[in-house]
DNA sequence: ACTATAAGGCGAAACGTTTCGCCCTCTATA
DNA sequence: TATAGAGGGCGAAACGTTTCGCCTTATAGT
């Protein structure tokens, strides 16, 4: 039915191996690679990837295992590598294991069984279990956004911890005491380093963090809007407010402006993500911005440098920083 | 170095034809089976797809071309897809090409060279260019949410017309005349439905839709945001608002609140898609409400039927419809 | 003029499945 | 007892590439 090369090599009169040379990129004679290039044109022959991948065990193909492709800080990401990958010929295989390590394991399964020649993940399960298998049999892996204790695999990460003290930093300088923060699920890895780094701001400036103004919910619009009410209708007297990640800061800014609450004059509040949102809302919310971009980049980066080398050296960990925007969501309040 | 079959041939006594019947669902003796698991078991055994796909030229594998992968509606759709899909051994391979037809086609070809089995689109381009490449090759196409005109293929729509009258004539009939809307780009196909569903239910009370109350951005946040303000801006009497996607009801909502109008009783607004947005704002919006699961049942079905069937019968268009969902956000506006 | 070297071309074998056509064995029926 | 038919098993060929080792021709150096 379709074309094959040996059809290629019968028109131009050329051998199997000289178009085969010809299609991963050896030199050919000017004359013979016309020839080559109008028999292919002609035939409209496509390379059977089966076939060559039967050859060369490698599919041209990125597997992704994401918690939420809901969630739009993931897909910001898997966007920007998608686009990358797919310059260099390699596609991805997407998987949503909807923050299930059950489903991650069995996702991750399912891509080495594709025979993806690499695997992305943000991990849901804590100790990596899903990622021996693609592991051990040599598969690379990168992982993004959250770190995996004891496992020796490349990462781009964000310093969350610092990004979340800066904030609060930034709000006990403008004289804030009684600053909320609403943070993700309390066993995701990146919610328990923003909540540590609220904690290591307040330790910093010799004060004590307040347990009772932590709030942890799910990533979720609703979630943001649920536990802003919750923390504000038990705490009147909330100065400020942080919020750790893009769905939930969209929900506490509805809630908040739902209330009637003026920002900054009654609640200062940094936001995080630096998306849609802070361009939107006025006044200009102060957020903590993740580079999705550079994540991206990396990820990207790193993903292409293991699949060229074999020689597997050392794990290769980013540790991007983010940055505070400052916008004028955040009061200065002199303390009386 | 990894175990193929004929590793649980040897392993087993038993024949390649019989192994490879094990592996296909064939009868095989009980007592066969037994020991061909154990040997697949014991050597860790996985089909070798490339093989699998040389011989039955499938790759279990389908393409997703989609506008964008930041668009809520369109993952939230996809999440539904993957779901039943890789249930029954698909993976899906995804391409964003970011709503520009030039890239749609590129990603379109990329993935018939890819192999896919089928190729699920929600189309940029109007004529459906990208698509005679599958097409021609056999590979089955379901479209998503948007009609190519003069094309036999499977489909599953919402009838966007009917949506937006209905929620315009709502509007009407709670006594608004000044009705703004805001909608998508104007080339897209939904955007131009949605607005020709606001015309039509203006026609049909024997009144005249007025072209500056009408809108088109781009389905995002900042759009609806931008769009709301330059309306009412401009048009200070404005007494209804209809939103025709979840991005723009988000951005409009935001500067609602922010400019201290209050919904309903300055004005009364009907929002798209029924998500997180109107769970959580407050007077609860009233929606026009697509049928997510519906929609990617109805895609995975016939996707799933047409890698079944090799005739190829008539088209199957689906058209689905939304559901008007009431909130508080539209007040009864008495006639004077 | 002769040889060394480089550039390009070539067919055969191999990758790991599926499937076709054929085989054997067992049971049921005449 | 003879025979038909079902159930199960089998090896060989084929799918379309890549790659190894070898061959031919052209060029450059002496």
């Amino acid at each position: 039915m379709a074309a094959t090369i040996k059809d290629i090599a019968k028109k131009t009169g050329l051998g199997l191996a000289t178009i085969s040379k010809y299609l991963n990129g050896g030199n050919v004679l000017e004359e013979n690679r016309l020839a080559i290039e109008e028999a292919i044109k002609e035939l409209d022959f496509r390379v059977n990837e089966f076939a060559r991948g039967l050859k060369t065990s490698k599919s041209k193909t990125i597997g992704v295992v994401i918690p939420e492709l809901s969630n739009l800080f993931f897909t910001s990401i898997i966007t920007i590598i998608e686009d990358i990958l797919r310059q260099k010929g390699y596609g991805i295989l997407v998987c949503d294991c909807r923050t299930d390590e059950k489903l991650e394991y069995e996702a991750t399964e399912f891509l080495v069984n594709k025979m993806v020649d690499g695997i992305i993940s943000m991990p849901v399960s804590k100790d990596g279990t899903h990622l021996k298998l693609p592991l051990s049999k040599g598969i690379p892996v990168v992982l993004i956004d959250r770190k995996v204790e004891g496992l020796n695999v490349d990462a781009v990460l964000v310093d969350n911890v610092s990004a979340s003290e800066a904030a609060v930093e930034y709000l006990i300088d403008h004289g804030h005491r009684e600053i909320g923060i609403i943070c993700g699920p309390k066993d995701i890895f990146t919610s328990h380093q923003r909540q540590l780094g609220y904690t290591q701001a307040f330790v910093k400036k010799g004060m004590f963090p307040r347990q009772e103004l932590i709030r942890y919910g799910e990533y979720t619009v609703e979630s943001g809007y649920a536990c802003f009410k919750e923390l504000i209708s038990q705490h009147k007297s909330l100065s400020a407010l942080f919020v750790t990640n893009y769905e939930l800061t969209l929900g506490a800014i509805i809630a908040i402006n739902e209330l009637g609450i003026k920002m900054p004059e009654q609640i200062s509040v940094i936001g995080f993500d630096n998306m849609h949102l802070a361009k939107v809302v006025k006044p200009r919310l102060t957020i903590i911005s993740q580079p999705i971009q550079e994540i991206a980049e990396n990820v990207a980066r790193i993903m292409l440098k293991r699949l060229l080398q074999e020689r597997v050296d050392e794990a290769e960990i980013i540790n991007l920083s983010t940055k505070l925007i400052l916008g004028e969501s955040v009061l200065e309040k002199s303390l009386e």
